[in-house]
RNA sequence: GCCCGCUUGAUGGAACUGGUAGACAUAUCGGACUUAAAAUCCGAAGGCCGCGAGGCCGUGCUGGUUCGAGUCCAGCAGCGGGCACCA
């Protein structure tokens, strides 16, 4: 009768197996100073409502190695937790009426049976939600010893204020000086907000990059070139008033000023000031030309495309500068829009004849340019700046002491001048700037502190933590309802016992995420964030994926809360993250309607060379593959794909053919590709059953050709699916699975002992190697191959040395470097009989028409390159 | 503007420290099985020339180093990413 072998049956098999792994806690992680450890952890979902492709390829990868490593006889950490707290949560509330928890913990619940149908070997015990006041009293406790040791400090700054949310946004939330969620144009605003002191440790923090090792080395130039580290130097200058007369009152005297080129001090032609300077703002006070002009500054965005555009403006202030190194000399005093105030000290000299901007701004206000570097070997009298500035290396002139060295010279010649004088010193500026971290948010952490009248700002006391969020707002107007709740924010002050008043921001949520990993060390403990055994036992994480738009920010907190747990002794570690690999995002094509609508893949089909619409069968414009986006709809949905061809389909499909930090196409090739190949696995697994001998059947004393080349073949599949594993080659290490499946297939062993037992070798080593990927699968088969134990229990093969070489190898025959034919040879032949066997060669002799050779290169075991 | 990365068949991509370019897969074409289709199995395939044995060309472009270059060096182009009035 038919022989057809059923087909593999991956809804009931991968929920049978969901269900095993559950039922004994396979991937209960439990500390075991037996065993060495291995953190694998990928950058947990924040639970907007359901999984996406990018996190199925996410968590596909960890999963691969969580599961290779406990194989090799690691003690692995996985867990899974719940970045919860955030905007879209309130956007929800707002828009659906739903409360912002109750929003959250559904798509929490949705979002993890989401994950549990991908047959993830995680340990569920430790799952965690950033929104649980179990999670974040310990923050709020953290920040408070943070506060004690100066990390965490309130200060006036100039922040990005959204007019119609009333509240502060992140740098990254204004996209083209617009409200990311509004649309409209930010302002500049002056607030008193909380900051987390990362400037503290941005030395540290950039010298340490280079100890990363295992990070990619993309990643760690993106945050050296955040830190952003120059040399230079300060300098001060003394100031007078238009009349020439003394320094005067209120501070007037000195500006201080940072430069990287104190080389170019000579050339200085006029002084600029940010208009929110306080230099500034006092001349304002009386001055309303000065207020309109910093009011004008104000409106101009900071969007990347507004500042090229805008025009360098200044307004004249009434007052000189007294250079420093030139009695007699002074120049004069700008407020300028392009001075920042965030950077250096909020005010510059400028040298119009080596900078750009100082350039453009001089030659708009008719100040002199006067050149005091010259490019080498040019003649001093001739040079001129007039049309455009020098900005490069060469010969300083027109500068007294200075003439004749070079940039570099003189910085360090003019830097001594200048503190001999004590008019200046050699500074060291960074660009990164401190971590305001307040948010005028209400789904968020409750910032610790107590605003009392007489008291000033207070911390709360440690017994009363938890600060809770308050269950009953409202979120029908716009703004915090923390800060129009009726109770929530009065309190007594807990120093003098008088009315007091709650702070009613939160915390930015990147704070949530800063120790989450710590946390997954002792999830559950109340007394404390961490046990210290448990986390000294489990950190730091050895494998840390995730996608790199988080190279800067996440990474840069995570390195910078590490650092402040140190400071205040909770730990003793330096760095979070040992090894960290940043996955390239999933991408699909785009379709647009002929009436310019975005359309879902699955409203479009193809027939033959065209796309058309299902719905009404009219042409469709395929547009170029892009990230997924909701936007674009150019989405597939995960939920989708496991439904119709199972978890492991879907993981094969993500770990196959793009390198795992590329972008991936997502196609409907590739996943029936995916599938196809599952089935066909199950399909030889099945008829190889038939013939393989029973498990322990004994080794046969010697071998056949045909058992041999299989061994060969199994063998060498475990030592370079291992190298490609541990170097997240996933997609190398899926082509060779593909090739041992091939052998197998192809293997004729029937009537032939030894192959039959060779056969059954290479089933076992095929499957318990495809375990990682698709676990389901490889579970199932590992059964039928008559074992008892779980795969995931079992340990991952060792390859036998002898199998690994070859005794014959293919050697190619050159004549000038191009290839003429390949021989046979044993392996490691003399060199004497490879060249003979080489200059044997039929076509090479024919090659070399009766010429006789001048050299023979003889590369052992590769090549015979014969030279005429 | 500054910094970084990438560029290999129709397509995704292999090629260890310079040593047989195109593994593996997808799509395509041919064949088998089938009444037919799907599924499956077998086979072909970088380009050009040739009936054929075979030859020539070929890893973005132009040069260089080498017995030998996808790989190293110099210059250029295209694509992508990060930062950006940071003094």
């Amino acid at each position: 009768m038919s022989s057809t072998p059923a087909r593999y049956n991956f809804h009931e098999t991968e929920a049978r197996w969901q269900k095993v792994w559950d039922e004994r806690q396979t991937f209960r992680a439990v500390m075991d100073r037996a065993k060495p450890k291995y953190y694998v952890l990928e950058m947990f979902p924040y639970p907007s409502g359901r999984i996406h492709m990018g996190h199925v390829r996410n968590y596909t990868q960890g999963d691969v190695i969580a599961r290779y490593k406990r194989a090799r006889g690691f003690n692995v950490l996985h867990p899974m937790g719940w970045d919860a707290f955030g905007l879209p949560a309130e956007n929800a509330a707002m828009e659906k009426k739903v409360h912002p928890k109750k929003w959250t913990y559904e798509n929490i619940a949705t979002m993890k049976v989401q994950l549990k149908s991908m047959g993830l070997s995680l340990d569920w015990s430790r799952e965690l939600a950033t929104c649980d006041p179990s999670y974040y009293r310990h923050q709020q406790k953290m920040f408070l010893d943070f506060w004690n040791a100066g990390l965490a400090y309130r200060k006036e700054a100039w922040v990005n204020w959204d007019p119609v949310d009333n509240t502060v946004l992140a740098n990254e939330q204004v996209i083209e000086g617009k409200g990311w969620r509004t649309g409209a144009a930010v302002e500049r605003r002056k607030l008193t907000q909380w900051n987390l002191k990362i400037t503290h440790f941005a030395d540290e923090m950039l010298e340490r990059l280079d100890t990363l090792k295992r990070w990619p080395e993309k990643v760690r130039l993106m945050q050296a070139n955040w830190i952003g580290k120059s040399r230079g130097a300060r300098v001060f200058w003394d100031l007078t008033d238009a009349s020439g007369a003394a320094p005067s009152k209120n501070g007037r005297g000195k500006l201080e000023i940072f430069t990287t080129r104190p080389d170019t001090l000579y050339g200085a032609s006029f002084m600029a000031l940010s208009p929110e300077h306080p230099l500034t703002a006092e001349l304002a006070a009386d001055d309303p030309g000065l207020q309109r002009f910093v009011a004008e500054c104000r409106k101009t965005g900071t969007a990347a495309a507004e500042v090229e555009t805008a025009e360098k403006v200044g307004y004249k202030l009434p007052l000189l500068a007294r250079h420093p190194l030139m009695p007699g000399k002074t120049v004069p005093v700008y407020a300028a829009n392009f001075v920042l105030m965030e950077y250096g000290t909020g005010a510059i000299f400028g040298c119009p004849g080596h900078d750009e901007r100082d350039h453009e701004f001089a030659t708009k206000y008719g100040l002199p340019i006067l050149p005091v570097v010259a490019p080498a070997g040019v003649d001093t009298k001739a040079f001129s700046v007039a049309d455009a500035p020098f900005v490069e290396d060469g010969v300083i002139i027109n500068s007294d002491f200075l003439n004749g060295l070079g940039v570099e010279d003189a910085k360090a010649r003019v830097i001594a001048r200048l503190e001999e004088m004590g008019v200046g010193k050699g500074t060291t500026q960074y660009r990164l700037r401190d971590w305001l971290v307040s948010r005028q948010r209400y789904w968020g952490c409750p910032i610790p502190a107590i605003h009392c009248e007489k008291c000033g700002i207070v911390p709360v006391p440690v017994k009363d933590l938890p600060v809770k969020l308050p269950d009953d707002v409202t979120f029908d107007r716009p703004g915090n309802p923390l800060d129009r709740h009726p109770t929530w924010k009065h309190v007594d002050c807990p120093k003098c016992g008088g009315k007091a008043q709650r702070e009613t921001d939160t915390f930015d949520t990147f704070i949530d995420s800063s120790w989450y990993f710590d946390r997954f060390t002792s999830p559950g403990l109340e007394t404390a964030p961490f046990d210290r055994e448990e986390n000294q036992y489990w950190m730091p994480v050895d494998q840390y994926i995730g996608g790199v738009e988080h190279a800067i920010l996440h990474l840069l907190y995570s390195r910078f809360w590490t650092r402040a747990m140190r400071e205040v002794q909770m730990t003793s570690r330096d760095e979070p993250f040992d090894g960290l690999f940043t996955q390239g995002m999933v991408c699909h094509e785009t379709y647009k309607s002929s009436d310019g609508q975005w359309l879902l893949p699955e409203e479009v089909i193809r027939d033959g060379g065209k796309t058309l619409r299902v719905s009404d069968r009219r042409p469709v414009e395929v547009g170029r593959s892009e990230k997924m986006s909701k936007s674009k709809k150019n989405v597939v949905d995960p939920d989708q794909i496991i439904r119709d061809y199972g978890a492991d389909t879907a993981r094969w499909f993500m770990l196959s053919d793009s390198p795992p930090e590329r972008d991936l196409e997502w196609t409907e090739a590739g996943v029936t590709g995916a599938w196809r190949f599952q089935q066909r696995l199950f399909r030889i697994a099945s008829t190889a059953l038939e013939q393989v001998p029973p498990a322990g059947t004994p080794k046969p004393a010697s071998f056949s050709e045909a058992a041999i080349t299989l061994r060969r073949a199994a063998h060498k599949t475990i030592a370079g699916l291992s190298a490609d594993i541990e170097a997240f080659h996933f997609n190398k290490a899926v082509a060779r699975l593909y090739e041992l499946a091939n052998s197998i297939d192809s293997v004729k062993a029937a009537g032939d002992d030894s192959a039959t037992w060779a056969l059954r070798e290479a089933l076992e080593i095929f499957v318990r190697l495809i375990g990682p990927m698709t676990p389901h699968l490889a579970e199932e088969l590992w059964q039928a191959l008559g074992h008892r134990s779980l795969l995931a229990d079992s340990p991952w093969p060792l390859p036998e040395d002898a199998l690994l070489v070859d005794d014959t190898v293919t050697v190619a025959v050159q004549l000038n470097g191009k290839l003429r034919g390949t021989i046979a040879l044993p392996k490691d032949a003399p060199k004497e009989a490879a060249e003979k066997a080489a200059l044997a060669h039929p076509d090479l002799v024919r090659g070399l028409e009766g010429r006789t050779p001048k050299r023979v290169i003889v590369v052992p075991n590769r090549i015979v390159n014969v030279v005429v």
